[in-house]
Parts: C-alpha cells; sequence; structure tokens
DNA sequence: AACCGTACTGAAACTTGTTCTAGATTAGCG
DNA sequence: CGCTAATCTAGAACAAGTTTCAGTACGGTT
C-alpha cells in the first residue's frame, strides 16, 4: 500500500519486461524529469539536462521515451499513481456524490498548487500530444477517471449517464487546469467551475440513499 | 458584415494604426497560416514557409507574430469571427437555451470537422500557450463565450451562475476537440459530451418563458 | 526635395528536440 | 569461459523555432 513501486509497473502493460539496471534506469529518468519540471516547467524540461541528470546517454533516453511529451505523459502517469494513492487513504467526507468528486478534486488541485511548475510541464505534454501519444495519454486518462469514479463511492457499476458527466468532469478539470496555469483564472475560478461542473453527476445519479 | 477586413482590426484593441502595406502583410500572412495548417496540421505550419508564401521576411513575420503559437491564435480569432459571423446568419431553432447551444456548437465542429487540420493546429496552439500569450488567447475565449451567449438568446444580462455554466461548457468545448483531435474520440463521443455539459445551462436558467 | 527614424529584407547564427553512427558494455546461453 | 545479439555511450549531425545584424526601402517632416 505504502511502496508505491509495485504499483509503479502495472501502467505499462505492452513490451519485455525489464531487467533491474533498465527499472533503474527508467526511474533515474522519470525523477530527473520531475525535478527539472518541478523548476521551470515544460520549458526547462531539456532533453539533454534529463539524460545527464539520470545519468543516461541522450539516444538511450529516447529509447525508452520516444519523445519529451512521451516522458513528460510517462511524468504524469507517475505522479496520478502517488496521488490516487494519497487520495485513496483520506476518502471524501461529503455525502452527496457531486460533492464527493469536487472535494477530491480541490484536494488534487490544492497538491497541484505546491508544485505549479511540475504542473505545467505535465499538462501542457498531455493537451500538445498527438497521435502518436494516444495510448500513453488514454492511461493518464483512465486513471484520472478511475479517481473521480473512486470519489463518487458507487455501489455498482456506473451508469452510461454518470460515465458521460464523468467525462466532461475530466474535460473541465484538464481545461480549467490550463486556464489556471496559464494565469488566465484564479485559484477561486477554477473552484467555481469545478463545482460548477460537478452538479451533473448529482443530476445524473439522484441519491439512491438506501 | 459581410466585409471581414473591417471586423478583424476589432480584435487588436492595443498598438498603433497600420498602414494599408501593414495589413495587407498582416492579411497575407494569416491567410498562409491557415492554408499551411488545413494541410498538415501544426507540425505543417513552419514559421520559414510562412514567410515565403507570404512573401515577407523571417523576421518581419517575427515582428508581427512574436511565435509561432501567436500565429496560430491569431489564425484562431480570425477564424472564429468568420464563424460568428456565419452561425449568426442562422440562429439555432431549438426552444430551449441548453439545445440552443448544443446545435450551435454542433455546428461549429461541423466545420472544424471540414478542415481537421486546420482545427488540429488551432486548438493545440491555444492550449500550448503560455502565459505570454495570454491576452491573445483571452480574445479567442471572450469570442467563444459571446458565440455561446448569442445562442442561449438571452432577454437580458447572463446571471454568474450561467456565466459558470458558459466557462464550464468552454472548458468541454475545447479539451473535447483534443481528444478528438488526437484519435481519442469519435465525433459520436463528442456530440455526448456537449449535450451533456449544456444541460448545466437549463439548470441554472430553469426557462423564464414568457 | 533632402532628411531621419522606423520598418523590411536577406542571411547567418543560436537553441533545443530528434536522429544517426561507430564503438564499448551487457545479458543471456552453450 | 567464450560467443552473439541487444543495449548503451559519446558525440556529431539534422530540423525547425527564434534571434541577430548589416544594409535597404518606406513614410512622414521640414
Amino acid at each position: 500500500m505504502t511502496t508505491d513501486s509495485t504499483a509503479a509497473g502495472a501502467a505499462l502493460p505492452a513490451g519485455p519486461p525489464l531487467t533491474a539496471r533498465q527499472e533503474a534506469r527508467r526511474r533515474r529518468i522519470l525523477h530527473a524529469s520531475a525535478e527539472l519540471a518541478g523548476r521551470g516547467g515544460f520549458d526547462a524540461v531539456q532533453m539533454r539536462e534529463v539524460a545527464e541528470a539520470s545519468d543516461v546517454a541522450l539516444g538511450t533516453l529516447y529509447r525508452y521515451f520516444p519523445s519529451k511529451v512521451h516522458l513528460l505523459v510517462a511524468t504524469m502517469q507517475d505522479q496520478l499513481q502517488h496521488l490516487h494513492a494519497t487520495l485513496r487513504k483520506r476518502p471524501p467526507t461529503e455525502p452527496e456524490p457531486g460533492a464527493r468528486v469536487a472535494q477530491t478534486l480541490m484536494r488534487a488541485f490544492r497538491a497541484l498548487q505546491r508544485e505549479p511548475h511540475l504542473a505545467d510541464a505535465m499538462v501542457r505534454a498531455l493537451t500538445f500530444a498527438d497521435r502518436s501519444v494516444s495510448p500513453e495519454v488514454d492511461t493518464v486518462s483512465r486513471l484520472t477517471t478511475a479517481i473521480i469514479l473512486d470519489a463518487m463511492g458507487l455501489d455498482g457499476a456506473p451508469t452510461p449517464e454518470q460515465l458521460s458527466a464523468v467525462r466532461v468532469i475530466e474535460h473541465t478539470w484538464h481545461s480549467a487546469l490550463i486556464t489556471w496555469l496559464s494565469g488566465r483564472a484564479s485559484i477561486a475560478q477554477v473552484k467555481i467551475d469545478i463545482e460548477t461542473v460537478c452538479r451533473l453527476i448529482d443530476l445524473t445519479a439522484p441519491v439512491p440513499r438506501a
């Protein structure tokens, strides 16, 4: 539960198993990526610097992550898994599903506020990704969906309407982050947007409370 | 109304007035940008090619648009103004405000489907833009907001709740476009997302019909 | 019409993501 | 242990966005 190394491998279903050295390299690279991103954001993650900081040749870096966007999306996968684990430990306290999701997303948002540059790098990479990164972006999307569904605290499987609502919430979440990161929306504004969109959930799931 | 040269200047509130030659240069640049974007999308808009196609030196191009993202966001402003004018001519037919907005956005979506590469270039630039492009991105946002508010067909001024709903709709609109452009969502999926989020409007504006 | 400051041109240079190559290491295997 | 294929390294090379600079053309002023 507290060890994240076990969960980390689960995100990469394909490819041959890596040796210990290779796993260590991969981890060093992701660490360097997050480190550099934590400073200057997207632009500060320069492939040569990542390679040097993780003690790996440039060509090797590109063997592990075929582009800067791939690298940053993988970094986001990594961070999201940490976040998911953290959020699980303290489930939301609100009774209504919509409020629970809003509460959870606001917690995530506060976590991002502590590392705005890292958030910048990851979110920009995510929305800038083209088709060649689709599988990885999809993994991130599934992780996000899982976090939201977790927060809803459903009894059974979600209905199609609920899944649509969750998709829209995800859209709003990403786009609101972008506007905040580029300085066009305040923290308060993002909060309002999240709370607004979360009303959709209570609209589709009219509280089947006992 | 039909001449766009008059409307084009309205989007740039700052800066000294341009001479006729300068206005013509600006227009040639935007045309070349849209042309190239219409082919290969974001990557196909190469600054050297834009400069050559618009018969302008590279340095001059950068004087008019300080970065590729600035250029593409300006291109989006331009296209949005066309779109706004086109949409005004045929207002939505649905009675409910939410359905009117959904109908309008689906029209816009169909227009984008005709030029998917152009859409790719513009939307990617928009979400990739950093703080240095905030004013221009904000202009695009205001244009989009205007289109949505137009579609709602309000009698008076929108309430704060309605403005929040519109913001969330914009978030969903941009993010849904991204997922479609990167091949992670189908056209049908985008339609559902738009219709889902547009319910928020009828939630905040409970049909003050007569 | 001569003059001055600003804008434009053409071309080179610089930056950073990405690719390529030749040689050194490593991992797995008989 | 010795062999072989795959991986890794160091570094050059390439591509496209961006900057810079010396010289030229333009627009307004006197």
